[in-house]
DNA sequence: AAGACGAAAGTGGTTGA
DNA sequence: TCAACAACTTTCGTCTT
């Protein structure tokens, strides 16, 4: 995987020089209000914010870029020397060296011939290359960062190795494998979202999931439905303001063993629905029940036992 | 007319014998 | 492997705004 992002000495080289919203985002790792490590990059609000408070650490956060930066000239040569970052997402981890053709040289025409037969050499190899390109392509669509892009082009490795792939459909078992990097990043995709950018059924992608977990001994614990809350909230164009509420919501929700044995989504639709109506910003049933793919029924009966039990007055 | 409500039957996944 | 089970969905009629 890429270097992380913390490099301290860098951080003093260079205060205030460059857009120091970006930095900030590079840097803090702790929320500073509950001390909580559990930060969540939204983008689609382009923010950075604790999972467990709500608090907006940092706004207009642009990552996705290059995983390394130079700030003066040692820097480069330390850094770059190597040519391109060296990527999992590249089927031999990035490191060949691809020689294009020139009008001179002999010698090179012939080595260009012999990379491309041995560079794509066997199937397994091919069907590799496939694999990461429709992570990229599924990633892509789903608007995950960088990181999960690696997160889940290293699994896939993982998987390889450990032959695991043989014999199964590459889609599914790459479906899965992205679906399970979003799950440990905090940062889930349901399963609906998921199916539907990928090229097999649902059906193939959960056995996928199970045999993965099972193979790979993975342990992904039941997402939070605080997890869903940032995506969810800006998909219906609510405030940070809202989200919070939400998120206060399914704390206390989940403090009363309201949440137990529901679904994640239910919870984070309701919470939502409620939180919403409570700022100000009412959004229908049917509104939240497109973006979260659970229906208004589903939406009511979650509504109904929170605000019950947590005593919170719903006024239309 | 649109949204909210809730009853009732149906669906797909999990669990435990 | 099968049946029981809980959560969730679908469908639909009714009430409210």
């Amino acid at each position: 995987m890429v270097t992380p992002k913390t490099d301290t000495e860098e951080g003093k080289h260079h205060e205030g020089k460059e857009d120091n919203t970006a930095d900030y985002n590079e840097t803090v790792k702790i929320c500073p209000e509950c001390g909580s490590k559990n930060l969540i990059r939204d983008y689609g609000r382009a923010e950075l914010f604790c999972s467990q408070c709500g608090l907006v650490v940092a706004e207009n956060i642009v990552d996705l870029g290059p995983e390394w930066r130079a700030f003066d000239f040692e820097q480069i040569s330390r850094r770059a020397r190597v040519g391109a970052p060296m990527t999992y997402r590249i089927h031999d981890k990035g490191l060949s060296t691809l020689v294009t053709w020139s009008p001179t040289g002999q010698g090179q025409y012939k080595l260009k011939k012999w990379q491309q037969r041995t560079h794509i050499a066997n199937t397994t190899e091919r069907s590799f290359i496939f694999a990461l390109s429709e992570i990229d392509r599924m990633a892509c669509a789903l608007k995950l960062p960088m990181n999960i892009r690696e997160a889940a082009s290293m699994l896939y490795r993982k998987a390889m190795r450990k032959r695991l792939i043989r014999g199964r459909s590459i889609e599914g078992i790459a479906t899965a494998i992205l679906y399970i990097t979003c799950r440990q990043y905090g940062v889930p995709r349901t399963l609906e979202e998921v199916r539907d950018i990928s090229r097999v059924g649902q059906k193939e992608i959960s056995r996928a999931y199970r045999f993965l977990l099972r193979e790979l001994d993975l342990k992904v614990s039941p997402a939070s439905p605080v997890d869903f809350v940032p995506r969810f909230c800006s998909l219906l164009d609510l405030t940070g303001d809202i989200r919070s509420k939400a998120i206060e919501i399914i704390k206390r929700a989940s403090e009363e063993e309201l949440t137990n044995g529901r679904g994640p989504i239910g919870i984070a639709a309701a919470a939502i629905y409620i939180a919403a109506i409570l700022g100000g910003e009412h959004r229908t049933q049917k509104e939240v029940s497109d973006v979260t793919g659970v229906t208004e029924v589903t939406i009511r009966n979650r509504y109904k036992e929170l605000s019950e039990q947590l005593d919170i007055d719903v006024l239309l």
